[in-house]
DNA sequence: TCGCGAATACTTGTATGCAAGCATGTTCGG
DNA sequence: CCGAACATGCTTGCATACAAGTATTCGCGA
């Protein structure tokens, strides 16, 4: 469960770890890996980009052996490309593999959202109606950032309403690719209000328990973002291979 | 999706690789790991059982780095629990690990079989036929390693005609615990004939192109391995947790 | 004989050194 | 002037040495 967790740092996505905080906690691996994974994930490594394990160690201000294992994860991750005594490079972004992310979230999310929708309580679905309604505050707001941590947090919540939270651990590991396209989707927040709509028909569908329709509703949502695919294939055609 | 093929090794199970091995191949690292998964689900290495790293490397003949790369990915697989500073122990099988694999399982494959049903051509069913001709010479032959090859094979030949490949991977990468129960169940063959019947069942419906009827049949089939799981735990009652 | 303490022998985490291989730049020959 | 061969500097893969911490065990004292 918490193989996963390391990752997804909701830290402030700086790459550079500094001395005191390596001093302090020791988990260096799971920051070596969570600072890299956001490093290529939010593009600040861009696809195709050569990565060097030494240079990584000295900008990490660790010794290559975490960088090695971090990049070991990664490359299951498929977010690089491992070419023994040549290099080690971030992987353009496909669409073979945004397929199979979304295969991969489609099918764990929705068979989670059916359970979810039968055993969740009242006391769940409030809490589920206080994300949404704090996503609605980030909006709001203007913070897109805020919006996509809401975002993350109310699929995590259904997920792990089902009682296996596996569920988000493994979409998320599975979806670097897609995540790589959402971020790069953050300038053109064209749709997060029908974002919120469907949240709210998703949310809604688990309230009352129709197992189908929150199905059927989340699987419409997760596909809106290969919609944005189209719009970053054009602006970012070197993002992409072949 | 070759991020987990390094792990199947149909290899005859021997964990101890030998120097020629590793002298004609360089690709130590996939056999540590392949060798190392196939001794725990195997149950040669007993769940609750201590590893030590510099064992291993000794009786692999390599040294710590790759056992550690390899112990690290395991850990992802929930098979292995590292401790820092007090040892690496073989996970015992736990329902909750053992549900989330099913759930994994399920809902991978069966997305994966309703593609298939819908894109299977005549020579893909033909192919599907010819595995479980195949698998039912095993089962006369009194073969059940090979009955379970073969049982493999068909399961990822359905999810390759998804296109998916990935629901294969991260299925069998999910399963370790699954497949301990399996491996387990290797001598309680009482219920082969009525695997083969499932396995006859979820063809046919993808050769009849009805996706629903085939997930539904896939469904059931993957089910049953639970039920091997009260035998299992009765008659190995120390490879359980709590 | 029992109990407590310190030393020892393990463990994993990290850092570093060595080996093998590919790419590129340079230099020598035609 | 052009081309090819060689040398150099990079890369990752693997092995090994060092550091930090824990459990156990052995020895000593009461």
């Amino acid at each position: 469960m918490d193989a996963f967790n390391d990752t997804e740092g909701h830290a402030p996505s700086r790459m550079r770890i500094t001395i005191s905080d390596r001093a302090a906690g020791l988990r260096t691996r799971g920051h070596v890996y969570a600072a890299l994974r956001d490093a290529i994930v939010t593009a600040e490594f861009e696809p195709g980009q050569r990565l060097s394990e030494t240079d990584l160690a000295e900008r990490l201000g660790v010794s290559r052996t975490p960088v090695r294992e971090a990049l070991v994860r990664l490359r299951d991750d498929r977010l690089v490309e491992i070419v023994p005594q040549l290099g080690t490079y971030v992987t353009r972004i496909s669409h073979a593999a945004v397929g199979d992310a979304q295969f991969v979230r489609e099918s764990l999310e929705c068979a989670a959202v059916r359970l979810a929708a039968q055993k969740a309580s009242a006391e769940d679905i409030e809490a589920l109606h206080a994300i949404l309604q704090r996503q609605v505050e980030a909006h709001q707001a203007n913070d897109v950032a805020r919006f996509y941590v809401f975002d993350d947090e109310l699929h995590r919540s259904l997920c792990d309403l089902s009682a296996h939270g596996i569920a988000w651990s493994l979409s998320q590991r599975a979806s670097g690719h897609l995540n790589r396209i959402r971020r790069l989707s953050m300038t053109l927040p064209a749709y997060i209000d029908e974002m919120i709509d469907e949240h709210h028909t998703v949310v809604g569908a688990v309230a009352r328990k129709k197992a189908s329709e929150a199905e059927k509703a989340l699987r419409k949502h997760l596909q809106m973002v290969l919609s944005f695919l189209p719009d970053i294939q054009r602006s970012h055609p070197q993002y992409f291979e072949s």
